[in-house]
DNA sequence: ATGAAAGCGCTAACAA
DNA sequence: TTGTTAGCGCTTTCAT
């Protein structure tokens, strides 16, 4: 009647294959001194039994884990997707897992987050972005294991940082729109700070524009970021509805840009020769539309190799300072710019 | 010289506040009997130290985690992230969090990550898709641990199925064409068998085409699974050099699908007045894109959210026997279908 | 409301 | 090459 069997331990495949459990932990690693007919029979047992060996015991005596905690904003977003996915397969190699949770935006959710990550006492973070709260902040310092920060340039590193600046990614953008002669130019981004990476393009923008003496009131708020599609499409019609006059739209996503696009093809609007169109991000989306959209790639799977990288170098005791490391964002110019 | 300061244990937190482990223990958990002034003290005590619960230990001897495994084939990938944003959801309110993994598509892989995953003692596993190799069933099996297969119908469950016929879906859209009167109809997909689901909509594209005794020979093999944007307009060019009379296309998600649209829209052919084009999955750039992509949404959301419930009954004990959830997949006919 | 003792499953350290 | 002993940090259990 009991349908709810204890799963066997390295006990019971020890007392099986005629050894003391020390010998199965042993046969269980790779390279370790176990003389091959007993790792054989202790495989066979294992394998009879269905064991599977117990991480957390494991970790608990060894005190030490094979996870590395990391932090995004959104599951769903290309960008930290490549730099989740470099990251995992630099961190593989050396047989450390990734522990992900995603903060949905949101600082008091990555605080609720980070604590609940430190709990499994990971062997180093990954966080995305510079901003965090206080309480953030100290438990992550009081953890004493080595942080990096991704995806921004913070005001007060916490250890390690791997990033770029928003601000100027944009202002490059807004530069090369003025070396072509154009003045009136839009942004389209989200109404709120959730978004602290959008919000830092929003500010390269109006920076830039203010450098240049320009006018900057052609500033859309298009709802509650990270912004999509839909939102970039209905600030397109709000912009044309309301500053004709337009010459170039930034947009804080490729993907905001896609549907600023898709709206000025269904008002009979050609991109480029009407108003030019640029986005952020390098999302594929872009790259394949028609026409094509000018953006900045800030190279996300370069982000996560780096920080692989980092994180072994750091562990492996080869590397000890606080690091900046700073990503170069590259101005892609396609189509949708004249 | 110690910068490597071992963080302070519950024992620590107990000695700073003159009370015993066990108290703090208690204090730590919510609904749980200690007297206020006891714990207002041991939680300033705890954050005077800095002190971080161990789940590592706290999981082992009460040999019970608080989080279900999650496996998906792509970080990458809109469809997947919805489902599992609803599944976090979902587990939030029940204290269960999230361990996910990803499989690259691979089976091998998922084995691997299946095994890591269940060394951890997931209380749940949640799988996307219903192959898996034999090990790697064994090992879900030996776990003794409720399991979900999604997004497919096994031919062996080992478990919970939540899921739909991805044959049967793209069925229905065939039917569609052929009821509309169209008899050359083509599919654009992968070429391999990584992606079982995008091999079950060729399938059903083949045995609905087979049914209308309509040529199936309009098959287009476009890379390696899964295709996205790039594959699908390479795909649709291929279509249009070598078979003209085609009057629409099926794709096997709407990534390549938008691909295939960018084709004709750099070519000037007109979608969808000279050709109609479909895609799978409902992903926003479908919707958004002129023309709007008609498709079939999978409930990518409902799949989570279910799973979630599902997850939670079997805990709580109210639901003892495998169920199989039907999802239904509803056709959304857009701009780009005649 | 609080404490003392025991032990979860594994592996570090030492012994043989 | 293999075994013995002890204990990682916490919570179960029982006692007060």
């Amino acid at each position: 009647m009991d349908n709810v069997r204890k799963p066997p331990t390295m006990t019971d495949v020890a007392r099986a294959a005629k050894v003391s459990p020390m010998t199965v932990s042993r046969a269980l690693k790779p390279g370790s001194l176990v003389s091959e007919s007993t790792r054989a029979r202790i495989l066979a047992a294992a394998d009879e039994l269905g064991y599977v060996l117990d991480s957390t015991a494991s970790s608990l005596r060894s005190q030490k884990t094979d996870f590395v905690a990391v932090t995004i904003p959104s599951l769903n977003n290309a960008n930290f997707a490549d730099t989740v996915g470099a990251l995992t397969e630099g961190l593989k190699a050396h047989g450390l897992q990734i522990l992900l949770g995603y903060t949905n935006y949101d600082m008091r959710e990555e605080e609720r987050l980070i604590e609940q990550l430190l709990r499994r006492k990971p062997r180093a973070v990954v966080m995305t972005g510079g901003k965090h709260t206080p309480r953030c902040r100290r438990l992550v310092e009081h953890a004493h294991v080595p942080v990096i920060e991704t995806w921004d340039l913070p005001d007060q590193p916490l250890g390690h940082v791997i990033g770029f600046s928003n601000a100027q990614a944009v202002q490059s953008m807004v530069d090369h729109f003025v070396a072509k002669g154009m003045t009136r130019i839009a942004f389209i981004g989200g109404d709120a700070d959730r978004d602290t990476r959008g919000l830092d393009r929003r500010r390269g923008f109006v920076a830039a524009m203010q450098g240049h003496g320009l006018d900057t009131s052609r500033l859309i708020a298009a709802g509650r970021p990270p912004i999509s599609m839909r939102e970039g499409a209905d600030a397109m019609a709000h912009l044309l509805d309301t500053r004709q006059d337009t010459e170039a739209v930034i947009c804080v996503s490729d993907l905001s840009a896609f549907g600023a696009l898709s709206t000025c093809q269904r008002r009979g609007i050609s991109v480029p020769d009407q108003i030019s169109i640029a986005g952020f991000g390098n999302y594929e989306v872009g790259s394949i539309c028609v026409p094509s959209i000018t953006t900045i790639d800030p190279a996300p799977k370069d982000i996560g190799a780096r920080a692989a990288q980092l994180i072994c170098r750091v562990l492996g005791g080869t590397h000890t300072e606080s690091t900046l490391e700073h990503i170069e964002p590259r101005l892609l110019l396609r189509e949708s710019s004249a």
